[in-house]
DNA sequence: CGGAATCCCATCAGATACTG
DNA sequence: CAGTATCTGATGGGATTCCG
């Protein structure tokens, strides 16, 4: 009976829930700007230099989609040369914890993926 | 000075640790088919009747990722018309539980999120 | 320095048709 | 029933160039 009870949480709404966060922290690199902003307020070229084989432009759409989303702040600052300082909001700090748990798990399990991988590359056929 | 403390558990690596569990889990159906199967063993067209919008291809590419990363089993039956039967491994199960915390901060947050966003797109300019 | 604009390619994913 | 094969359009993302 309460078999599919905790699973309702992530698809009982026919998997709104779960496709909401996925459409909005599943591309190549919002996970890692957030783990990254998590150290304090960065300044952009900072962000790319902490972030490696991310492209100015990826940084630049990844910042906006977290800034629309109201994850992260920026703050750009009247001087020259200009200055733009991003920072995680009081809501981009709260995505941290589920994602270490996330991140926890890929830790433990990933020499076992990588086993099963190699063991269904070399099956027979 | 322990500021980048925790941060380190899902970038320390240079992000490798987080860039797995991105790699392997998020795609657009996934985390979904990982889900349904929560709820115990389940047979091919099952499943896509359960999971709304996925397409028999995608179902089977998903499957059969999940299948060669040891996530889920698949088993098949020397019956006509033939029967497979899918379920999580005991790893596949273990990603329930994260899954979880994740998809709950997107309940929780789901409501300030598009909030945020309205207020984005409306802004001047 | 912090972008915006453009071009281009690779992968993703849907629709459709066919099969053991 | 449980797939595979093929085609096609959409999207993601890198490289490069230009600008206030």
């Amino acid at each position: 009976m309460a078999r599919y009870e905790h699973t309702c949480t992530i698809r009982g709404d026919g998997g709104r829930a779960i496709r909401a966060v996925l459409d909005r922290i599943c591309d190549k690199w919002t996970m890692l700007v957030v783990a990254t902003l998590d150290g304090g307020h960065m300044r952009f070229g900072e962000l790319h230099r902490h972030i490696p084989g991310i492209s100015q432009r990826m940084l630049t759409l990844t910042l906006r989609k977290l800034e629309r989303d109201g994850l992260v702040s920026r703050t750009a600052y009247a001087e020259v040369p200009p200055r733009v300082e991003y920072a995680l909001t009081a809501m981009g700090r709260s995505l941290i914890p589920p994602a270490l748990t996330l991140a926890g798990w890929a830790i433990e399990n990933n020499a076992a993926i990588e086993e099963s991988r190699a063991r269904y590359d070399d099956r027979p056929r």
